[in-house]
DNA sequence: CAGAAGCGGATAGCAAGCCTCCGCTTACCG
DNA sequence: CGGTAAGCGGAGGCTTGCTATCCGCTTCTG
């Protein structure tokens, strides 16, 4: 139970092994092995599955932290005095993390990779979310049909775009954003009807949560 | 090199297969594998692997069809006097299709699926939506700064919603298409500028043909 | 009814990724 | 400095998932 404290060499390894998860996740996802890992820390592998049981702990370990930057961006958006000043500052603050970090966007929206600890700071994004378009609607410089599960489906949407212009046109993603706010921002008197109804918290919790592809 | 008549239950057990794969490829995305298909068609392994070389072959006979309704799409929405309508008609059908059929949105953006016919069909779509685009831009019912491969990114991010969506909230990408199209509609005297300028078609290309993932 | 054509599915082959094991090396403490 | 526990490395075993073949049996067709 109690931290054994590690050997010199060990300590250092075990760094470097982070250091090398922190790159290989953010130029190529989550999706890399232990092996890739430890091949660019410059150890063995033996030396990988002695510090960490798995690539969940390693992504445990690094992307708690990730989280609360982008948790630490949404706080600073909620002082801004224009609301949706606030919200555009996020979401492109946000999405540039995702597009510096592709395993970011990938531990957003896929809660079967990482645990507890990175799941619980996860959901504490969403109150803040909810925040941030609600002063926008009470300032009434946002379309009044909107709701706050639809940052989310938009954060995925660019995102996708992010993810196959990321080496060859790194910035577009920027342009749709830029359109699509376009069609959000108020006052403004002919907003087209919306054909859906948003998600509620919940179901948007059920399509974050379900399992992926097939 | 001639064709061999195939014997009567040779041609229904083919038959079988191409069904079967059609159902699969619309309910779980082309990396479905011969063995599966086989499976559902009722038939064994050994006569799909004799009837069709590899998976290729069967998306390449059941998708050049596909592809083929996409530019029926087009040139209908080509005929409407107004060429917005006609572009809105175009994405929402184009969407609908890809909501009801999985592996056409993997193939429409993963050319090293399916061979030369299908390639050959899908580089018949752009030329149209060109028009399509243009058409709309001298109407001035749509933003100045739209370009034709604006169409493609958006159809990919709408798709990325409608992946996810898809059990749960079939229709919500419509409500992410409307709004996003309020941010498209033209007259209007304030558009924000684009911050960065679209692509052009070979750079598309080259992103339609880039390797996938990583 | 002969025999060519077709069938099926067990199984070999292959590719990736995960993780363990164990002989060797190294840091640390007295 | 020397003994020893801690740490190291990476070959290789295991599993999973897919591809593709082979060959004894069945079915169609003339």
């Amino acid at each position: 139970m109690t931290e054994a404290p590690l050997r010199r060499d060990a300590a250092r390894n075990r760094e470097r092994l982070l250091t090398a998860a922190s790159e290989l996740f953010a130029e190529r996802g989550l999706n890399v092995t232990l092996n890739d890992i430890a091949h660019r820390a410059g150890v063995g592998v033996g030396t990988a599955y002695r510090r960490f049981a798995n690539k969940e702990e390693v992504i445990d370990a690094l992307f708690e932290q990730r989280l609360q930057d982008v948790i630490a961006v949404a706080h600073e958006a909620l002082t801004s005095t224009d609301a949706l000043d606030g919200l555009v500052t996020f979401l492109e603050r946000s999405l540039h993390m995702q597009f510096g970090n592709r395993g970011l966007t990938e531990i957003m929206n896929s809660p079967q990779l990482g645990r507890e600890r990175v799941n619980q700071t996860r959901d504490r994004i969403a109150p803040l979310l909810t925040q941030l378009v609600d002063r926008a609607k009470e300032q009434r410089t946002i379309r009044p049909d909107f709701e706050q599960s639809d940052l989310f489906f938009v954060q995925m949407a660019l995102a996708a775009i992010i993810d196959s212009t990321r080496e060859l046109a790194p910035d577009l993603y920027r342009r749709y954003l830029t359109m699509w706010l376009d069609g959000i921002r108020s006052p403004r008197s002919d907003f087209t009807p919306l054909p859906t109804t948003a998600l509620s918290a919940d179901q948007t919790h059920k399509v974050v949560t379900q399992k992926r592809r097939s």
